[in-house]
DNA sequence: TGTTAGCACTCTCACCCATCGAGTGCTAAC
DNA sequence: GTTAGCACTCGATGGGTGAGAGTGCTAACA
């Protein structure tokens, strides 16, 4: 056994990887420790109980179990996992009952709205009993396509920007001055904007703004105006994800390790903060492959009990948007994997539309 | 005593509402049963605690207190809370200085965005440590002030749809036909569509929709567009409420009756169902008055230990939002109806501006 | 040399029981 | 009408115990 102690990550055994593949699916679906007996019993392992015991101590002094204490069985440690995830299971793929009623629902749904988001979210959370997450896929940097404005009251407008991958801003711009605003002069103004400005970026729009003489009625309110649109441009290049829409937290919340709650609301304050999705968001997005994030693994603390599952759609370089799922380290992880990359697919395949 | 039991809900002698106010405040603030013992000790009562006692069991027997077990202190019940509300204290207005706090807070974010909503809500979270709500103000009905149609690639297009009051719905419309859409063609069909359509509401927008004529290219596209413009509308119209901002979910979650976490997941299920809170929501808009909901008064089970406190802003008649707070029923009930009195009507105020 | 049976050992969990104390309701005196 | 006194109730706390699950080790076995 000395010997054993000596390679802790190094290649294991055929039988080796048996059991702790079957310790890891037997504490998924039960949530109790494992016993030798109880593998034995339940997978045709061909060995004693005893010689169960032999390996699940190898296992444990390579890190890949543990024991809550003695006379307890085995539970998977978070490099237990990732161990079987990397190394010994590979995804399920989603099966094609349920990939043609997922696209189906995408089909019903208005294309590339809030709602097709919340879907995907919804559907991921369904399917895997997780917490499910998605994001808009967001441009680098902003481009303007269309400027609108429309009067609200005399001394207001809205102010609406259509940017060039589909997203909206609004925003009401009080324009000052000693008449009350038309329609006609906003009309004039939206105007000499989208000459001035389309296809511009925060840069060029700048330029193109200070170029605006404010002798000009016109050009003086498009200069106000173009003052504010700069604003948006620049706030929406900051932000690295738009918005996070989730689904199924309550999912996560049923599952017995979270009964307690206290762990499960630091990790409810983690997701509140946008900052700390957005990196994360940021990261996998620019990875271009899916990535998965378990408990201790991940620099928070507060997700030390959680994993995440997270997969890019979108064009690099161009737009991109994060899928992915957020559960108990205890989860069905082939599963997982496999819905994942599915939705993560699906909505790739989706969004080339808008890019043909 | 029997006498007391002849009126259980007629007016309560001073001393009596004193003691009730005594027993809610302590619980208010402990969370534990009180004793007789405690409110002589913390509260100027004048009396012994065998006196205290006999009062209790007549407030017991009146329904406004209960008794978890025989060797227990007393538990307000509901309608010991809404005595309290209704007949023994007021609202407490919220400190001046924090009156200018928010007021600041809110001429800091964009008017009448999303994240005014969202300032509601936190704001409200904040101030009462329960779960804040807001929700946009809502016409009841659309009327369509502006049509924009964007290329987004040689089939489809963004259809942008401004509502009167300031919404805004996005689109994807896919445009069938021979040819590529041109930019120049979308802005001819926006033009037909404006004229055309400008302040209609669902069936005027129909009728005007249904004279296009269909040999016309432009015409044809505009009622495609426009087929699309009457579903969106009637989907507005039919909702009660757009969108529900909630923040401090985490507060309830921390207050000790809900350390189980069982009874707090079905009011998390319930707030995810948005039919019931359109209802409550449509409810409370309609009366132009605060109202609350205390714990079994609401029909809805999931929600008995739950108060709800909820206040509508907005012009009647126009467009009417509602604004309030969730808690557990022990809650702090003058400072809660305060400061949705005053968030209420700081956004009636602000929002005012917008139809002035 | 790997596998297995057997066994002592450890530790948690559920249960029981005694004790404590908070708080009540009642009675009788003031 | 108020109060002191007291018996009583009942949950909470903590120690003790037995059952059971599961381990690790040893010695025998193939």
């Amino acid at each position: 056994m000395a010997r054993r102690v000596r390679r802790p990550l190094g290649p294991l055994d055929i039988r080796s990887q048996a059991i702790l593949r079957a310790v890891i699916e037997e504490y998924v679906t039960t949530a109790q420790p494992v016993g030798s007996q109880a593998l034995v019993d339940r997978y045709g392992l061909g060995v004693s109980s005893a010689t169960v015991r032999n390996i699940l101590a190898e296992l444990e002094m390579a890190g890949l179990l543990t024991h809550p204490h003695t006379s307890a069985g085995r539970v998977p440690t978070d490099s237990g996992y990732r161990f079987y995830v990397e190394s010994i299971v590979d995804a399920v793929p989603l099966p094609a009952v349920e990939q043609l009623m997922i696209r189906h629902q995408f089909g019903q749904v208005e294309f590339a709205s809030e709602h097709w988001f919340r879907l995907a979210a919804t559907t991921l959370a369904g399917l895997t009993r997780s917490a499910g997450l998605a994001t808009p896929a967001k441009p680098r940097a902003a481009h303007i396509r269309r400027v609108d404005l429309v009067a609200v009251n005399e001394r207001m407008a809205s102010l609406i920007l259509v940017l060039r991958e589909g997203a909206i801003k609004q925003a009401i711009v009080t324009i000052e001055g000693p008449e009350a605003v038309e329609q006609a002069t906003l009309n004039q103004v939206a105007g000499l904007l989208n000459e001035r400005l389309n296809d511009s970026t925060v840069a060029s729009a700048e330029a193109a703004i200070d170029a605006f003489d404010e002798t000009d009625p016109v050009q003086r309110i498009a200069r106000r105006v173009g003052e504010r649109i700069i604003r948006i441009l620049r706030d929406y290049d900051a932000a690295a994800v738009e918005e996070v829409f989730s689904d199924g937290l309550l999912n996560v919340m049923e599952a017995p390790e979270f009964a307690q709650s206290d762990k499960l609301r630091q990790v409810f304050s983690a997701l509140e903060n946008r900052a700390y999705l957005g990196e994360l968001v940021g990261s996998v997005a620019g990875s271009g492959r899916i990535r998965i994030v378990i408990g201790a693994e991940n620099p928070r603390e507060e997700m030390h009990d959680v994993t995440l599952i997270l997969a890019p759609y979108g064009r690099p370089g161009r737009a991109l948007g994060v899928v992915g799922v957020l559960g108990p380290t205890r989860m069905s992880y082939p599963n997982a994997i496999g819905t994942v990359s599915f939705v993560s697919g699906l909505m790739n395949e989706l969004v080339d539309h808008l890019y043909a």
